[in-house]
DNA sequence: TTTTAGTTTATAATGATTACAGATTAGTAA
DNA sequence: TTACTAATCTGTAATCATTATAAACTAAAA
């Protein structure tokens, strides 16, 4: 995500008008590598101005995604967790058009994380996630999310 | 996930009844490779079963999560979408007690997925989430989730 | 059978997020 | 500067996923 000032730039730019409000949730955002949450955002927007409101905060997020400048952390459980009968070390294979969701049983080799970039952490699993489209929606490639299988 | 006969043999041991309801989410789950969302399991239950509640198929989840028979689908944004100011590729350090997430920016290695494991996809993407405990809920192991910087 | 602890159901409550409508304002142009 | 207006903001209601609660029901032990 840019500075400050290029985001103001880029919101006139495209005809976004630049508020008090979503200048604050820019600085907000322009340092922070918490990946926070809209909640907590909202709170860190309210100890500078009480006044404004969670939904402020939510769209002026929307747009920021919108714009390319941010991004809601991977999640394959949009919507809805989901349950795996797969109880073992896995992977995934995830479609992103029609959310099919496919084990990966092998191992991968060269996955380590070097103390020095393991940020002191006492690592106890991982996980990979391999994003694309699943051969229905490749076919399918009108757009609509087609629900695969079934 | 065992089969439905172990799993009633189970619930039986640990003392749970094994009710029509139960045994019927045991059926449709057993088999299940689709990673399906609780609203899924509840329509598929209510074709047979109409009268079945939706807080049956919840609290019949929940225990087999308890038991190991089962697992939510990894998912970073537990209580919330948490948003990413780094919108360029990279992978994740998440810290299972307290919800710390840590950008990690280098590549990975021998990361492949042969065309017959892709299973027909056409990959887009992929991403490594390393699991484990920083340094905060190391030392301060008594367990509370604490909130580890700021 | 009878008993009862555990289970189920319907409904209410909660938490995250989006939809809406009326009040407010950034940015433009006179 | 002032006036204008489309965009924005706020408060509130609605929605969706999930959990809590309490009264009715039942699996399984006696
Ligand atoms: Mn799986
Ligand atoms: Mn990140
Ligand atoms: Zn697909
Ligand atoms: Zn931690």
């Amino acid at each position: 995500m840019r500075s400050v000032e290029d985001l103001v730039r880029l919101f006139r730019e495209r005809g976004y008008k630049v508020t008090p409000q979503r200048r604050l949730i820019f600085e907000l955002l322009a340092g922070d590598r918490s990946h926070p949450t809209a909640e907590e955002i909202y709170q860190r927007v309210r100890a500078v101005m009480p006044e404004v409101s969670r939904t402020t905060v939510y769209n002026t997020l929307r747009e920021l995604i919108t714009l390319g400048e941010l991004r809601p952390v991977e999640n394959l459980s949009e919507g809805g967790t989901r349950y795996d009968t797969n109880t073992t070390h896995h992977h995934h294979l995830f479609c992103v058009q029609c959310h099919a969701l496919i084990d990966i049983d092998r191992e991968f080799e060269g996955i380590e994380l070097p103390p020095e970039e393991a940020a002191g952490f006492r690592l106890v699993n991982y996980q990979v996630t391999f994003y694309g489209y699943c051969p229905d929606c490749q076919r399918a490639d009108g757009g609509r999310p087609s629900q695969g299988k079934e």
